[in-house]
DNA sequence: ATTAATAGTTAAAGCGTTTTAATTTTTAGG
DNA sequence: CCTAAAAATTAAAACGCTTTAACTATTAAT
């Protein structure tokens, strides 16, 4: 039933290997074969067979990304912009989760790999799951880290420096003027949250101001976290000027409080957030926040992977781009 | 370099054939030749292609996701819930967008499974793309749709109801005592906004409730879509006693509006969203909404395909998932 | 013990491509 | 025109696995 390359040879009366040359665009066709090979392919609605070509050229035109979850648009923004990117390039994208590091009950993402079903792996992941960049890395298996550096292996990634959002943000905190600023910040066990830290309590090393840790929360990355952290504040009478929190659900939870208690944004309080999450320019007040370039990201991902796997990079590189300060309505105007 | 089923047949002291069987269980295999062949992989690493095993079998192990986008957290929700889905079947998920119907300059999703990438296709799409899966249906491809009936084409689906999320959420409004019931529909070319607008109608109609033309909108799925809808209103001086919006967006828009137009939620105007996005029972007033059950959507959905798949399922049959209202604090307390 | 049935094993063919090396055809130079 | 070089084509091998059919060893029934 299925149509192969020996149907489509033979009705344009050539060999197996032109057809394939043709497919390939391996070597020269005189331009009339081509033509007969195309009409017979057209006429037999030919397609190749995706594992017969594996097969024999030893690589599968798939790739795939390692995500811990989905549940939120920074992560679904990733994976957009690296399908995007991918199909780009004319490569498939197979996407895997991998909430914990160990996952009972399911194949691991690992096997994606050691059974070659794909060329590479893109991989975001929390620096806990370290064992299995390990092994990746034993394996010489060939593999990119996104948006997270892991101080334990060395390997090419692409991030974007979260040091020097946490320090622009507070940067320009300081620059409105205030000298409580506050921090929220997200999850230990991401590498990002812990350089914002670093960026903000830099910025205020740099300014001459001082770093209050009763003005350090923790917030885990969700709205409850940003709520609390605020609501312990003003509970214990610590109310800041600002904060500069670790990503926008964080700074939404934030807002929530401040309404409820009925603290003024931005005249009682200015909020900045990370991620620019797209509900933070369309709810009111306008969320300033920290912009990823999350497109660019897959970009560079998806090409440095593809680089390394044309041998074209053989060592580590890490690729950082910048992230965007985008004031807006919960702090104060210029 | 790489170690095949003839290394470790070698080690093992047996044929190739009895290693794959012990690969596959696909027969009775000796137990102490079994463990042998257990021990010669462990001790080789060795690890199947896929690829020559794609081959040989016919099968890929993997699965076709296509979905418009995935710029909102139901979305996300799908895709989580029919990965996990999948890597319980032992399946590996290739997910690919298809934002526009047609897209220049990627390659078609159709691809995909014209050139026997994956077994089967799972796809979330509008209506209006409808081109792509009757040339799905006309080379029997095996495929089910997910959330969406698609008119012209009969094809094994599973949904949720959306005719009855509709119908539920109004009667709710209307059992609350409301008469002036708004709606504020999603997009067009979702079956699923016209299902809910349907239901809507119906309820209004069971319950001697008029159908008011001027009380129904058009929010997109959009948080600007509620907000511009509900501003309407009021400037019109129509503002309704409740609103159904066809999403959770729209919601939020709508009581970031009634904030603005220093309307009370729920004392003035009760919202009844759709989805249960996350930020609704995080955010205050926590927003009473229609909970979709997606992880049985992505369950069912993998599960229908792989009957499908197997034979088992052979007529378009349609398995309809039932949402679920969710009263918060956007409506009245009983 | 002998035979029939069953379990376990293997040799060989096949899955649909690409690749290498050999062969034929075309082009260019004298 | 003839020959050498270049271009185009092909036959055959390889990719790593599964499957079928044939064969051998084991068990059960008489």
């Amino acid at each position: 039933m299925p149509v192969n390359i020996y149907d489509v040879a033979k009705k344009a009366g050539l060999s197996v290997v032109t057809v394939s040359r043709v497919l390939n665009n391996s070597s020269t066709v005189r331009d009339y074969n081509r033509q007969k090979v195309l009409k017979a392919m057209e006429e037999l609605d030919y397609k190749p067979n995706a594992a017969a070509r594996s097969l024999a050229k030893g690589d599968t035109g798939m790739i795939g990304l390692i995500l811990p979850t989905i549940d939120d648009p920074f992560m679904s923004q990733v994976l957009f912009a690296v399908e995007r990117a991918a199909r780009e390039k004319g490569m498939f994208l197979v996407t895997a989760f991998a909430p914990g590091c160990e996952e009972p009950g399911y194949a691991n993402p690992v096997s994606l790999f050691r059974e070659n079903r794909v060329d590479g792996i893109l991989i975001l992941s929390p620096v806990k799951n370290e064992e299995y960049i390990l092994e990746l890395k034993k394996n010489g298996f060939p593999f990119v880290l996104l948006d997270q550096h892991h101080s334990a292996v060395q390997a090419p990634s692409v991030t974007v420096d979260n040091f020097y959002g946490g320090y622009q943000a507070t940067a320009r905190l300081i620059a409105a003027g205030f000298k409580r600023i506050a921090h929220i910040s997200g999850s230990d066990i991401y590498e990002s949250s812990a350089q914002r830290l670093e960026g903000y309590k830099q910025a205020l090393r740099d300014h001459g101001l001082e770093i209050a840790e009763e003005l350090i929360a923790s917030g885990n990355f969700t709205i409850a976290g940003g709520y609390e952290a605020l609501a312990g504040w003003i509970e214990r009478g610590q109310l800041p000027e600002a904060v500069f929190a670790a990503d926008d659900n964080t700074a939404f939870g934030v807002i929530d409080a401040a309404r409820k208690f009925r603290i003024s944004i931005p005249a009682e309080l200015s909020v900045i957030g990370y991620d620019d999450h797209p509900f933070g320019s369309m709810l009111h007040p306008a969320l300033s926040t920290v912009r990823q370039p999350t497109p660019e990201l897959g970009k560079q991902g998806v090409e440095l992977l593809l680089n390394v796997l044309s041998g074209k990079v053989k060592r580590a590189v890490t690729i950082t781009l910048k992230p965007e300060v985008v004031l807006r309505d919960t702090t104060p105007a210029k």
